[in-house]
DNA sequence: CGTGGCATCAGGGAAACCCTCACGGATCTG
DNA sequence: CAGATCCGTGAGGGTTTCCCTGATGCCACG
């Protein structure tokens, strides 16, 4: 049988999905070393748990209904330094699993993963270690081979001034030959840009090109990030 | 007070996320007379289970992997017309509520309900009552009120089931052709859908409804409900 | 003075786009 | 009930874009 051990790993579930904590909570039901001992639908909900109780680990995700769940590591990073915070999100997005972990989360997993993976991450990210889902870390090592620090998220910087401008337009929905009447040039050589483009991002297909120059326009003119 | 009942309530649950399966699971474990005799990830998974077994309702997600959720309950209909479906959705329901109902399910849920109103409204469907939130009741309410269905709606609403399921394809990046794969359908289907919907939303090129499309998946993903 | 990135284009085949048309089914309307 | 309208599905065919393979000057860096 198990004894009880010295210490018992109290968590902090924030999602404004009460289903989806109920789910958390059975997966732990029969780690008896883990429990679940506070839950939180909103990011301001959580700030005011933590500072008033100690918790060994919060898993949070992405998006909540006050703020985004990225802030909330933010703040929480601010207030309890150490206390170290499990990133979930929804989709599969790999743009979140980057700026979840510089902004402090120790592990980031998404909701479709199998519930002993969730556990293992849990543990794993208990135990002091770092969690990366399989996708996460290959996408993470692809940023540390291909560049160092400010790439993947900023490859955008890697285009140069005539891509970029080209990249922009894109973003805002402008054909080929639009763009190249608007820059006084041949659709043959815009062409060529989208293609340098493509590359240097990694993007294999138009429409993707067109969804990260619109995504990346947005961001840009939409909030500062 | 609880008499063992003549007949279990088989139910089948229908949704990408584990973890979220689970949390049903547990909302019903102390439920005798219902039991969970089935999960399924994809809409596929699901269309087999419930040619093979018997079950007294379904309780579907509307994003799933492969199609649309809306898509399945229309499929469901066709297979079994007297399995009531119970439809959960992460997001806003002036969409989906409406279209859920008329494909034939019989309640729609958010997935941020209260357990307490997920057991309710499983209770009631599986009475042969209909079941909606309050707030998707009150859409109802209105939309007989002001008239009949859509006219002023965000433009978006007034978009067709399948045309909003391309669209939403649309916005994640995806091409005409990979849509018609995923789909099943003629490449010039899809490209019947996309001027449709241009038509609709009053654009005029290609870049720009995809534009439109990125905006919206991602307005709507980000900012929860 | 080569090597490589940058910006500019051409050719050509494949794919996507766009317009017109069509048809069966549902649903609304008179 | 008959007609009108929308929905979902597609074909045909002309135009545009996509994408791959080059190619030319330019300029910087070693």
């Amino acid at each position: 049988m198990k004894i009880t051990p010295a210490k018992q790993q109290r968590i902090l579930i924030v999602d404004d999905h009460p289903i989806f904590r109920k789910g958390i909570a059975m997966l732990l039901e029969h780690e008896h070393d883990i429990i679940i001992c506070g839950e939180a639908e909103t990011a301001a909900e959580a700030m005011g748990l933590v500072e008033h109780n100690d918790f060994e680990l919060v898993i949070a995700d992405i998006s909540l209904k006050d703020i985004n769940g990225i802030e909330l590591v933010k703040s929480l990073k601010v207030l309890k330094p150490h206390l170290p915070v499990l990133v979930l999100s929804m989709h599969d997005e790999s743009l979140y699993a980057e700026r979840a972990l510089r902004a402090g989360a120790r592990g980031y997993l998404m909701k479709q993963a199998p519930p002993d993976q969730v556990v293992a991450a849990i543990r794993q990210v208990l135990s002091g270690e770092l969690y990366l889902s399989a996708a996460a870390n290959l996408l993470m090592l692809n940023s540390f081979v291909t560049g160092r620090d400010s790439n993947s998220k900023s490859s955008v910087e890697k285009l140069s001034d005539r891509e970029l401008e080209i990249f922009e337009l894109l973003g805002q929905g402008r054909g080929t030959s639009m763009i190249a009447h608007d820059l006084r040039l041949s659709v043959k050589t815009v062409e060529a840009h989208r293609s340098h483009i493509k590359t240097k991002l990694g993007i294999h297909t138009a429409p993707e090109l067109v969804r990260a120059a619109v995504e990346w326009v947005t961001r840009r003119t939409g909030r500062g990030d």
